[in-house]
DNA sequence: AGTAATTATTGAGCATTGTTGAATTTATCT
DNA sequence: AGATAAATTCAACAATGCTCAATAATTACT
């Protein structure tokens, strides 16, 4: 039996996140289970159910984590002044990127099932859209004069775009046949859009 | 005990695939059970397997359908001769509005979990080419002199764009506090993208 | 220090899942 | 009719998420 002078609460909440997360390193999101997890932190179930209200609230608390190691990738890109453009694509790069080299954590964050439909807190929300944040900001160099629901309207679309070149060339490969990489994908999309958008 | 002669195989098939609609009609993809199937179909469990080797076989098939019922939907369009963006536009809109009033099916086509990232069978792969086609089609017309990879590569883009903008307005709401609406992202889009892609 | 109250941890148990295979029922053929 | 073949059922298995009484460990109190 573990000892409970083991691990203070936060300890436990920090213990199982990372537990999951190296576990999402070996299977994917749909392998998990509650058992598997416990396991891995030295518990068993019961405890992880004192942290956490139940499976999708520790999955939710793992994206949210996933999303910050994103928000902080973004911020370490050293960007280009004079071409707002080539920062977009950075930021696109970047995030294929994570989708390929972690696939476990990326298919988690969009995994509805899993996450069992809840309504989505705020403080999660505030997480994304810092994400899209950072494309506003370029987007509003390319195009000072449009208003700013325009640039919202904008950064969801390049943002749903990219991710939807992720999901099919990852998850799924409907693209098998054909020759085309993800990034010539994302690059033509990028270059493409905001040459038409910005016109 | 149903009867032996009540259906022949092709139309326990039948039986299997439309009862599995119907259920996606109520419900989403990951709340399916082969008991319930079995159950709508007036059958059991054991039933089922000796028609599809597993679940994940048995949704590939529902898949399949769904794919051909989009290409039909598609193809019932009375497309504009003079306007390919606006044809492309008209394609979009169709998936988007599929997705909307069909989110179990729709869903079912992209979920990696429940498929068991089994190897994509030819036979389906060429469901899916097919209707990229038509969006290559389009494309050609738009810009005729470009090489064949250019239009294919570009058909991907552009599919794998809207279907991000489906997959991000649909199942999860990111977008919650935003005021865009799923067919003025996609109308963005297709418009801003093919008039960079076509200068 | 010793006992009582509290809290952490466990693990058996429940309903449900996909899948299998032996038993049973139904149809066909001689 | 009797035998053979095939379709259907259902009990069983391992694994799932989750719960809750029992147990163990720590703290509080006298």
């Amino acid at each position: 039996m573990a000892r409970r002078s083991d691990h203070t609460r936060e300890e436990l909440k920090e213990l199982a996140l990372k537990s999951t997360e190296q576990l999402l390193n070996e299977k994917s999101a749909s392998e998990l289970s509650t058992r598997q997890i416990a396991t891995k932190m030295g518990y068993t179930v019961g405890t992880l159910y004192q942290i956490f209200d139940n499976l999708p609230d520790l999955l939710l608390h793992v994206n949210a984590r996933t999303l910050a190691i994103l928000y902080q990738n973004c911020q370490k890109l050293d960007l280009c002044d004079q071409n707002a453009e080539k920062n977009i694509l950075a930021y696109a790069n970047l995030y294929l990127q994570f989708a390929h080299t972690h696939p476990g954590l990326w298919e988690l964050i969009f995994d509805s099932n899993i996450l069992a439909d809840k309504e989505l807190p705020d403080w999660y929300l505030s997480q994304a859209n810092a994400l899209f944040s950072l494309i506003e900001v370029q987007l509003k160099t390319i195009s000072p004069g449009k208003s700013e629901l325009e640039i919202t309207k904008t950064s969801r679309v390049l943002w749903s775009s990219v991710h939807g070149i992720c999901t099919l060339s990852i998850n799924h490969n409907l693209f098998s046949n054909s020759a085309c990489s993800s990034e010539e994908l994302i690059q033509s999309l990028v270059k493409h859009f905001i040459k038409g958008w910005a016109a």
